[in-house]
DNA sequence: GGCATATTCAACCATCCGGTTGACGATTGG
DNA sequence: CCAATCGTCAACCGGATGGTTGAATATGCC
């Protein structure tokens, strides 16, 4: 267990820890913010944040009496790159992605009715 | 519970199934010759190989009494543009990265030529 | 001070996981 | 045909995992 990657891997095999990262995305986040949208305990919650701040996903800062996560995605580069060690399916990249970005901005700019789509 | 992301993750999170994929880049293996540097029983390799398999990221095909290992990179491509997206988090969160998984899994089939690859 | 809020700790539980061993089915080949 | 090889199955084991509850620890507020 003594390999960053089995923690990092291990950590991102589970949904709820995925959902998680997904959420912090947008911001930082109090503990019992982050377990206001799950059906489980907050202390099911705080093991699952303690999982992903071992494996470097997210660091926890406390202020005051609350505690706030703050996603580290360098964690998560260390993974891919091994990950692309298998590539031969390079072609997607944070270059198509930026690509894809700018093509989105430049259709919603001419449409700006439609982009509203927050399923999920 | 089924999402493809789970078990890909859970299967890259043990070492030894790392290792094996390892190996099978060079070429397809028996599983005799997986298991032969391992210092562990060939059910055990046998075990991780099913898992592999489960994961999609490798087959298996039985020719005579032998079973052929063969890596499936493909496997990887979801998990790793899961992963890319954390990399640069910005205003265009989940929203835009949905949209482009799904953009690029569609054109993935139809464009294979046309992307830059370095490195490797 | 005293109470509410935020978070973790501790104990416990069911289940999964990685590993072993031994028996077994299938295939090859002398 | 018989024996060796290839690989899985089945049962078992210890330990990790994901989850719960209830008590405990900080901190903030009136």
């Amino acid at each position: 267990m003594t390999d960053p990657l089995d923690t990092v891997f291990a950590a991102l095999a589970d949904p709820t820890r995925r959902t998680i990262l997904s959420m912090l995305l947008e911001d930082d986040m109090a503990v019992t913010d982050v377990a206001e949208p799950f059906e489980m305990s907050l202390a099911g919650i705080s093991k699952h944040l303690t999982i992903l701040a071992g494996a470097g996903l997210i660091t926890q800062e406390k202020r005051g009496r609350v505690k706030w996560c703050k996603l580290e995605p360098d964690a998560m580069r260390a993974a891919s790159i091994w990950m692309q060690g298998f590539g031969q399916f390079e072609p997607v990249n944070l270059d198509a992605f930026e690509r894809f970005l700018e093509a989105e901005l430049l259709g919603a700019a001419a449409d700006t009715s439609e982009t509203a789509r927050q399923g999920d």
